[in-house]
DNA sequence: ATTAGCTGCTGATACGCATTAACAGGGTGG
DNA sequence: CCACCCTGTTAATGCGTATCAGCAGCTAAT
């Protein structure tokens, strides 16, 4: 009794045609005031003893939407290692699907497909979703060029450089948010400043790489590691050997690392080297140090583009490019600078 | 060029009819062989060149199935607050799904309802699914009763009571579990119990009860709080009153608080008080204890979950009750009994 | 009396695909 | 030479819904 029961029943129990059972069901539009309540009455009543439900997928055959927004990620979405990367993202996207009527339908990607994931795989289920949104940390450029070609409605997380044209987006103001560390840094006194991480890459590494470019001003870029994820000892060697004050890093990891080492050689943090984090994470990995950093307002950035995607569904919109601003964290590991010129 | 092409256009392009591009499409079937590689080519070549894919929807209607798999939650799934409840289920199930090539479609519940999430709402999107995952604390049983009542597949993670019939879940052996921990206090000497927990509710409730009585044997049930949440040192109070020299939790948080006050009491855990808690959590709330406790196997249990909804779906089978096994966890805070009584 | 307008409903069609009966053309066996 | 079987393809149909043109019966206006 619970599935399949269709319009056509319904008819049959009321003793009406289908299009008047669909007629009901969608009221308050063109047939407005032209059913009598007599037969609306008669047809809801059919309706609440069956438990009909309208089939959604022959509804968006009909209709052409279903209210179910996709969310493609470039990497598996739940595995602890990108749990808290993802999370926040689908927090925000979750709560704004559920306020504006949407459902969720996570592409899991191909399953075969050892590599990278693709949202053009052969049994494409995008379309299932009036919309998608993508997540990840480095888009497929092919891919990305083949969506903003086509007429599928999807907003980016996280900016993107236009691929044949105009990505819709709603980043983070990576540029800005590192300048703004830079400044301080040189605020207080820092003129050889040392960067650990790539100057190429996605657009959040090249951001926060012109960001504090741009920031740099006359002060000195000491040293560039564009490696991450290297041993601690030798980058706190080199960092140290370049007369640095201040290190920037664009990993959290990085960060840790190199600060416990310092510390292990009694290296004052930020006494004797500060310390900046160009991001924001979670979980901060098994360190009691609150790192001076930048917030980066991942539920805000989900909320927002959730938004875009269905303002372009629904109003067959373009959708735009949308940056947020970054709340610059204090914390504790930048000081003013202190060295032996000080007292010159 | 990227959207709205149709079999049709592939057929228009490729010089064939609509009928045949599906033929090519879903080959090694009826047609074996009935297809020479000279029009297969060709088809295939005009799919290449559109990048058409099957549009999802329309092969649902004609056939019955899509391979998407929708994830009920009676609680919002991503919330930080439940996400590390959440979080390991939905880990588990993506997994699978991806594994078997199913996509994940999250069902968000009525948008408008205020209090708890209903499956059933008046635009139910459930059919859109081949099958559902029902994850949650609290069930609404009348829902259940609908669900068992009809005929679409779906599992429940987490031991359900039966409702209107026998449902399909895999939980996780809590009775079984808890009586362990029981019979390991009991071997330690502990004679007088304390339990903070309700005996009524979900069936993770009433299983941990049960399996604690269960096993109480010739112990004494000291003192039994229902209410969890309450205060630490009221609550420290009461055990010590009642002369318990162990004290189960099922909800770490008060664990954690009622060990804090009686640290800070100058009483020793265990040595003058045992903890024992009937679960576990994934991250432990700021504290670095680690409790004696037993594993919830959440991802195993989702993955088995998500398995046996697939071949609900696949064989048209009932599904069947599956119960795994909790890890117990040995921790730090069960120990010895340490009485007066002892020296005598 | 013809037209126009309204009411209350229904028939037909489209949506994109899978499926199947069937057909045209050609070969084979009896 | 007819019956029969292959092979390669197609026309037709159904899935459940939304939508729209339109029909029958009536009243009001011309």
């Amino acid at each position: 009794m619970a599935g399949r029961v269709t319009q056509r029943d319904i008819a049959r129990l009321a003793g009406v045609s289908q299009a008047t059972v669909s007629l009901v069901l969608n009221d308050a539009k063109a047939a407005v005031g032209r059913i009598p309540s007599e037969t609306r009455e008669r047809v809801q009543k059919a309706i609440r003893e069956t438990g009909y439900v309208a089939d959604p997928v022959a509804r968006r055959m009909a209709k052409g939407l279903n209210r179910i927004l996709g969310v493609f990620t470039y990497e598996p979405a739940f595995p602890s290692a990108q749990a808290d990367f993802f999370a926040p993202f689908l927090f925000g996207i979750e709560e704004t699907a559920q306020q504006l009527g949407y459902d969720l339908l996570l592409l899991t990607g191909a399953p075969s497909s050892r590599g990278k994931r693709k949202i053009f795989h052969e049994n494409n289920r995008l379309r299932l979703a009036d919309g998608c949104v993508i997540l990840g940390r480095d888009f497929d450029r092919a891919e990305l060029r083949q969506l903003v070609a086509g007429d599928y409605p999807f907003v980016a997380v996280g900016r993107r450089e236009p691929a044949g044209g105009p990505v819709p987006y709603v980043g983070a103001d990576y540029v800005g948010a590192t300048a703004e560390m830079v400044r301080r840094a040189r605020s207080k006194g820092h003129r050889r400043l040392a960067y650990v991480g790539p100057a190429r890459g996605p657009e959040s590494s090249l951001d926060r790489w012109e960001g504090f470019r741009a920031a740099l001003g006359d002060a000195e870029l000491a040293l560039h590691i564009q490696d991450v994820g290297g041993k601690a000892l030798p980058m706190l060697k080199r960092i140290r050997a370049s007369g640095a004050t201040v290190v920037f890093f664009t990993e959290l990891a990085d960060a840790v690392v190199v600060e416990g080492a310092a510390r292990s050689q009694s290296l004052a943090v930020p006494g004797d080297l500060s310390i900046v984090v160009l991001g924001s994470h979670l979980r901060p990995l098994q360190t009691g140090t609150r790192f001076t950093s930048f917030a980066v307002p991942r539920e805000e950035m989900a909320r927002r583009a959730t938004q875009m995607l269905c303002e372009r569904i629904e109003t067959s919109s373009k959708g735009g490019q949308v940056m947020l601003a970054c709340d610059p964290v204090e914390g504790e590991t930048l000081g003013p600078i202190h060295e032996e010129t000080d007292f010159q």
